[in-house]
DNA sequence: CGTCTATTTGAATGTACTCAAAAGCGGTGG
DNA sequence: CCACCGCTTTTGAGTACATTCAAATAGACG
């Protein structure tokens, strides 16, 4: 198990000792999903976070209308969770489901909140991570607000190029948030 | 110094020895702001994260069209900074302005790496400052790409009372993303 | 091969923007 | 204290962006 993609992820942050990285592994749960499965169900509590060793998953919502909304992709070496019902342990406004037959890495609030008294590596460790995370959302938001969404598409193509080969564009367009038709017409017309 | 806000906000989160709030407190810049004041230009290298200890700021982006796009406000009590050019000591894209004569306290980069360096509860300080913000952030996203301005509207206005006291509506209009014109037709319409 | 879903296409409608002009408001100087 | 200036807010007409609904086509999967 130490040569997962998991401790290649954290060693990028922290450096651990072989007595850490034990202990840490010994607080995973790994679990083999299949396409459609659902990791975390909306309005279920949210224990936990996620990490994607293989595969890739979708966070999204579906709102009263019947409308999903996709908040986030996470594709390999990728942490993903409902942020927001995580840390205040509360029912979730995200499902998390399988793009395809995935492993992930599930880590508790529980354990985690362990690992942060125990040891203040992992303090350092989601700190980065959330710094990171932080960080990523903040430009996305500028993104959002101030350009077109042709200019928001091309953009996400370019930057997640391992995402565009596992999503539909149905997906996109919910991530994006316009309706496919429009993400249709928008493809077809030519672009910069 | 030691009954500035700043400390209060901090103790929230973890709590200091006498000495620790001293070292830290020796690492702070107060500075004292005029209303348009710039505490960070764009395209200057964001060296600090900022602390309004009184008095509000607005984080925005001044595009190449000559477009505003209000990314964040800060009232008291609340840390803003470009999160993406701060961590990576880099060209702002932001630029962070007081809407009123106001009181801040600036960390520098190289002050908070140390601080990191030297004393864990730093580390969890930020990661629970850091993880709250990117939690802000992922709801915000939701929003963003799932209801429709007017609702965004009293959203915000719901939430963050004390902002809506101290701006503008054409700077809440650049925090939604719309123009000064389409924010005042949605608030003539009758409302939910 | 047949079924289910994704994607495309088009027409009609709603949402939001641009441009222009008028009205309101706050601060400054005389 | 009032008059003027600059900026914000409102209003309206015309246009562009994006949605809804419906139907046709194309792909994926068992």
């Amino acid at each position: 198990m130490i040569d997962y993609q998991i401790f290649k992820n954290i060693a990028k942050h922290v450096s651990l000792s072989t007595n850490e990285v034990q202990h840490f592994a010994s607080l995973l749960f790994v679990r083999d999903v299949q396409k459609k499965e659902l990791i975390l169900k909306q309005e279920q509590i949210c224990r936990s976070i996620y990490f994607v060793e293989e595969g890739s998953l979708r966070g999204f919502n579906l709102n009263d209308d019947g409308k999903e909304c996709t908040l986030m992709f996470a594709v390999r070496d990728w942490w993903i969770t409902d942020m927001n019902c995580f840390i205040n342990q509360k029912a979730a406004i995200l499902s998390i489901e399988a793009l395809e037959a995935s492993k992930i890495i599930e880590l508790t609030f529980d354990a985690l909140e362990g690992l942060y008294k125990s040891n203040p590596k992992f303090e350092r460790l989601f700190r980065i991570l959330f710094q990171n995370a932080y960080s990523r959302e903040q430009v996305r938001a500028l993104h959002n607000i101030s350009l077109k969404t042709e200019k928001r598409y091309y953009k996400f193509a370019d930057k997640y190029p391992a995402i565009m080969k596992k999503v539909t564009q149905k997906q996109i367009a919910s991530y994006l948030g316009v309706t496919p038709e429009f993400l249709s017409t928008i493809k077809k017309s030519k672009h910069s």
